[in-house]
DNA sequence: CGTCCACGTCTAC
DNA sequence: TAGACCTGGACGG
C-alpha cells in the first residue's frame, strides 16, 4: 500500500473502521518483529490516525473514566501516545475480528468488544517500522498531498541542493523533498508531462515559482514547461491536467485518493479501479529500466541524457492483479481484461515481444486517452527482443537495444474463494 | 524446483 | 553505490 495515497488511505479506514470503537489492554506485537514494543496499557482508549507523506500516525487516547477523580491504576495511560509508522513494501491497517487476524500482523490494538476486534499493523515483508512516542521523521518533507503549499516552497528555496543534479525521476524518489511520492506515482506524474524520466531535475524545476500559478486555472495554456522531447515529437500533452511537475506532484496522488478506498482496501481484493487509472506504470507497452538505484523506471518516449548506461529493462513477466487479493467473502473481481494476450496471434515476435513503444508514429494522444489507451498494443515489432537479461548488479552488460518486456494479464475474475 | 520481481528505506564498505 | 532486510506470487524447467 505504500505510497503518499495509500499512507493517507489507511489513516482513513482507521479513522472510519475504529470511530466510536473503545480499546482495553495492552498493545501486543508479533514474535518475529524487530520493531520497538509500544509500553502502553490502558482500560479503555481510543484510536485515530493522521498521514503525512509517506507516514501515518496513530493517536492512542485513553479515556477517563466516570469515577475520574481515581487515580489512574499503575502502569496504566493517562496520556495520549503517539505511534508513527512507516509501511515499507507491503503494510497496511486491517481490523477484523480476533479469528480472523492476517497473517504477518505485527502489532495489535484490541478492541473491548465481546467478539474482540483487533486493529492491526500488518506488514508481509517486515519493511515496515513504528515508533512510540514517536515524531514524523525529521527529514522528510512537507506532504505533497497535504501540505502543498510548503512542498513547493522547500524545492523551490533548495535547488541549489545536489539532491537535483540528479536525474528528475530520482529526485522524485528524494522523501527529503517529495514526501509520499513512491515508483508508481514518479511514473505516472512524468508521464503525464511528457517528461523523460532522465533529465536532470534541476533543469526541469528551475523556473518554477513557489506559488502555483495554476491554481484555480481551468486549462492554462500549455507553456507549462517546455517539454521539448529530444526525439522531436512535441506533443503538449493535450488532455494532461494543467499544470507544472510540482502542482502534478500533488494533484496526481490526489486522484488516487479519491478513487475511494480501492486504492487501500485490503478488504475489497479490487484493485481493479486502481489498475485502470494507471497509465504508464506496469502498462503494457510503456518502456522501462532501472535507475541508478536499481529502482524500475516505467516510462514512454525517450529516456532523457542521464539514462544508466548499461541499465536493461528487468525482467518481468506477465503479470496480473496487482497486490494482495485477501479473499474474503466471494468477491467476483471485475474483470478488467486489458490487452489480452494481442501478440499471441501476431506472428513474429517470439519470445519477448518488443514493446518499446518504437517511433511508430506516436499517434497523437489526443483524446481517447486514458480508457482507451491501455488496450491498444500494436505489436510493434523490430528489434528482436534478446534475452539478455542482467541481474541487480549491473555490471558491463552490453545487449543494448531496447527490449522491453510484454506482459499481458492472464489470470482474472478467477472465481473460487 | 529455482529465478525474478514487488507500492521502501537503511547502513555499511 | 551496493547490499540488507523479508515474504510470496508468477513463471520457467
Amino acid at each position: 500500500m505504500p505510497e503518499g495515497p495509500e499512507l493517507h488511505l489507511a489513516s482513513l479506514y482507521v479513522n472510519a473502521m475504529c470511530a466510536g470503537v473503545v480499546f482495553t489492554g495492552p498493545v501486543t506485537k508479533s514474535e518475529v518483529s524487530k520493531s520497538p514494543d509500544v509500553p502502553f496499557t490502558c482500560e479503555a482508549y481510543r484510536i485515530s490516525a493522521t498521514s503525512r507523506g509517506k507516514e501515518v500516525k496513530l493517536t492512542l487516547t485513553p479515556m477517563k473514566s466516570d469515577d475520574s477523580k481515581n487515580r489512574v491504576k499503575p502502569g496504566q495511560a493517562d496520556q495520549p501516545m503517539e505511534i508513527v509508522f512507516r509501511f515499507g513494501m507491503s503494510g497496511y491497517f486491517r481490523f477484523a475480528t480476533e479469528d480472523e487476524l492476517p497473517k504477518h500482523a505485527h502489532l495489535r490494538f484490541h478492541s473491548k468488544e465481546k467478539p474482540c476486534r483487533v486493529l492491526s499493523f500488518v506488514d508481509t515483508r517486515r519493511f515496515g517500522s513504528w515508533q512510540p512516542n514517536g515524531t514524523w521523521q525529521p527529514d522528510r518533507g512537507p506532504c505533497i498531498m497535504f501540505e502543498y503549499e510548503s512542498f513547493r516552497e522547500k524545492i523551490v528555496s533548495h535547488l541549489s541542493d545536489r539532491a537535483f543534479d540528479r536525474p528528475i525521476c530520482e529526485a522524485l524518489l528524494n522523501q527529503k523533498y517529495f514526501n509520499g511520492i513512491g515508483n508508481y506515482l514518479r511514473a505516472e506524474i512524468l508521464f503525464r508531462l511528457n517528461i523523460p524520466p532522465f533529465v536532470p531535475a534541476r533543469t526541469i524545476l528551475e523556473g518554477l515559482k513557489s506559488e502555483d500559478v495554476f491554481e484555480n486555472k481551468k486549462a492554462v495554456n500549455n507553456e507549462i514547461i517546455d517539454t521539448k522531447t529530444s526525439d522531436g515529437s512535441k506533443q503538449k500533452q493535450v488532455e494532461g491536467e494543467p499544470g507544472d511537475l510540482l502542482r502534478l506532484c500533488h494533484t496526481v496522488p490526489l486522484e488516487v485518493v479519491n478513487l475511494g478506498g480501492k486504492g487501500y482496501d485490503p478488504q475489497k481484493a479490487d484493485y481493479s479501479d486502481f489498475r485502470a487509472w494507471l497509465q504508464c506504470y506496469f502498462v503494457d507497452g510503456m518502456q522501462s529500466i532501472r535507475d541508478h538505484n536499481g529502482r524500475t523506471m516505467w516510462f514512454k518516449g525517450d529516456p532523457g541524457p542521464m539514462r544508466p548506461k548499461d541499465s536493461k529493462a528487468p525482467k518481468a513477466k506477465k503479470r496480473a492483479e496487482k497486490e494482495d487479493d485477501h479473499d474474503y467473502t466471494e468477491k467476483k473481481k471485475a474483470v478488467r481484461s486489458r490487452s489480452v494476450n494481442a501478440s499471441k496471434k501476431k506472428n513474429a515476435i517470439k519470445r519477448e515481444t518488443v514493446t518499446n513503444t518504437p517511433k511508430k508514429e506516436k499517434d497523437a494522444p489526443s483524446n481517447e486517452t486514458v480508457s482507451k489507451r491501455r488496450r491498444e498494443v500494436n505489436t510493434p515489432q523490430q528489434e528482436r527482443g534478446e534475452t539478455a537479461r542482467r541481474k541487480k548488479n549491473s555490471s558491463a552488460e552490453p545487449t543494448t537495444g531496447p527490449q522491453r518486456r510484454s506482459e499481458r494479464v492472464t489470470r482474472q475474475n478467477s472465481t473460487h474463494k
